[in-house]
DNA sequence: ACCACTGGTCAAGTGAGTTGACCAGTCGGC
DNA sequence: GCCGACTGGTCAACTCACTTGACCAGTGGT
């Protein structure tokens, strides 16, 4: 069914508007100015010059300051073919992907199917390395497509993208100074407001348990925890931040070696939905009683969690806003292939569950 | 000169929009929900109602509280519509659907993306009621597909489905006498076997918990549990079929049931990856040793199984395989529109984890 | 009686687009 | 020479269509 409304933003439309009067030879050498243009076109003087970027763009106009736009006179049709895929960037293949992301993938590839889209995903770590910029350029050779999607991504990726001037869209924070559009999660402030339950349920060693990787939300996470540790409250506390390689067999290591010694952590705020499982589902095995031996907050929540007794303290989003939201963005950027940073930040909701405890003063 | 952009409102771009779909005679007698509506038309709910309002002042349509719209016929016949979706038909919302699920429907998205044709899928409760036939009507009438993927269907369904003659295709075991054709796991030798694991073990009383439902593959799976109790080995053996509501409270509650007793089961099959799930750590949660105190195996399996502690023995298969073989199936079908009765029947693969054991002889 | 659905209503938030202002560079004419 | 009227380049403030998320009462099937 094809209802989907198309919904192009002014600037396409007066892209669309702009080629189709060169078409038609309306001017011959030079554009007019842009207030005169605008007025014309009856749009402001900004939404105009985007539009007029996006003819630059395609190769149809030069410009040069002081003087104006130049028109191009093209041999033939050139017409810059206008790729109708997006590619999606992952380190995991599709069947370890957690629930929560398979669940807005799927959604946002029927949304994208209905403006005419296809969604192709790339699964691999090869993307991921250290020096991803061969790989990366290869596969944009070799796959090109009109918007890229980038899921997970450390600073070289995102880096990368922004200097290579492709359209890409950010699923998870940006790294400082990087202007990619992108909707993620705001985990310092659930990092910091987790650790503050914690503090304020009297829990005096607290574990910040996570992945050893280097995207942005994770660093987020870092910093918004031990923010909470600044506070006068959090003073007399011990903030450790542990990593493992997102393995269940690192996870469980580690672990081990955080219980294993006389003082150990009374709560673990753990960062991914499998992960946490791991680490709830490790503590009861070792048998100890969660929450009053062990509190426990997961940071990202998946529906299995729902399964999971106790029923674990954690902060969940909506998947359907997060497809729809993407979706906007990417069918904007495909038809504009300009970035424009636009940066959309989602405060999960806390769900208490059973393994937080009740609240108390001391400890 | 034609450069001025005609810059028509959301509203009026889906009153055209809507105005288009009545025409192709997509939904007849009423209009779907404006929650539905909005969600299809990507558009938020006060600005959707605006554009009915448009229509219901045209007279196109007529409105009462409680109601669904109402289409007013109109003279002058409309085009007939081609058919290039798949209605999927399945009782949970997206989110809820089990991972595994998620994954084969996803990449089956996308290799009917190839084929130029659309899933749309439809999750409601309604269709999976005691007397389907008048909701299946109305939403195979409302909502016209080319084919449909059914999930997790009862009898009731799979026949009617049978008698109006419309293309379908199960995810999940026929009915006996239904001649659809279908892809799905051959749960009545995975149970069988999984029994005489627990039997191999020396395990006396064994439950199977499983979710009350009536669909084929649940009923072939209660069969091949007690089959293996009919074998030498299994006559003195206790066999268990306990049954829940789906839902994680129903879980617990039937595991403090039979958890409660003196001679309490010591070997749990359970249905279903997040049942599972639901199981084992309830099982931890109590204090009991798994698998010393009570052995697991669960019936299907879900990637974030890799991340429970212990790992649970489990029955596993490949979404993207499933994905493949419904794919050639339903575009098959959709061409040709007739039923060829072709039943793929898998085998998932056995992981005996740590949650079964060592073999022993006796008790 | 319940529960899941329907249409009806509303307040708060947000982001695309507008408005209007100020640069520095270019160019023609006095 | 130099003024002034152009050019493109940039920015901050404002506006309003649209979104979001929440509630309500009524309907209808189980």
């Amino acid at each position: 069914m094809s209802l989907a409304i198309h919904r192009p933003s002014l600037v396409e439309q007066a892209a669309e508007a702009l080629r189709q009067a060169l078409q038609e030879r309306t001017w011959i050498g030079r554009m007019p100015g842009e207030r005169e243009l605008s007025r014309q076109l009856n749009i402001s003087r900004p939404t105009l010059r985007a539009a007029l970027e996006l003819l630059r763009a395609e190769g149809r106009l030069k410009v040069s300051p002081g003087r104006q736009r130049v028109i191009v006179k093209r041999a033939g049709g050139g017409a810059p073919l206008r790729l109708r895929t997006v590619g999606v960037l992952t380190p995991l293949p599709l069947q370890e992907i957690p629930p929560f992301a398979l669940c807005w993938m799927d959604r946002l590839r029927e949304l994208l199917a209905q403006a005419g889209l296809q969604l192709e995903i790339h699964s691999g770590r090869r993307w991921y390395s250290r020096r991803p910029e061969k790989d990366l350029a290869a596969l944009t050779e070799q796959a090109p497509a009109g918007a890229w999607l980038l899921f997970m991504t450390n600073e070289r990726m995102q880096r990368w993208f922004v200097e290579s001037k492709l359209p890409a869209v950010l699923s998870g924070s940006g790294h400082p100074g990087i202007e990619l559009p992108s909707v993620d999660f705001d985990y310092r402030a659930v990092c910091r407001h987790a650790a503050g339950q914690f503090l304020r349920r009297g829990h005096r060693r607290i574990v910040l348990l996570m992945q050893a990787s280097d995207t942005a939300g994770d660093r987020e996470s870092e910093a918004g925890f031990l923010e909470a540790f600044q506070t006068r409250a959090g003073a007399a506390a011990n903030a450790i931040v542990a990593h493992h390689d997102g393995t269940p067999e690192s996870i469980r290591q580690r672990l081990h070696g955080l219980l294993g010694v006389a003082a150990a952590p009374t709560a673990f705020l753990v960062a991914r939905s499998m992960p946490a499982l791991m680490t709830a589902s490790e503590l009861l095995r070792r048998g100890l009683h969660v929450p009053s031996d062990a509190a426990v907050i997961a940071r990202d929540s998946d529906h299995f969690h729902e399964y999971f007794s106790p029923q674990l303290a954690r902060y969940r989003a909506d998947p359907e806003m997060h497809a729809r939201r993407l979706s906007r963005i990417l069918i904007h950027l495909i038809g504009e292939a300009l970035h424009r940073s636009n940066r959309i930040r989602i405060m999960p909701k806390f769900f208490p569950g059973e393994s937080l405890g009740e609240m108390r003063r001391s400890s």
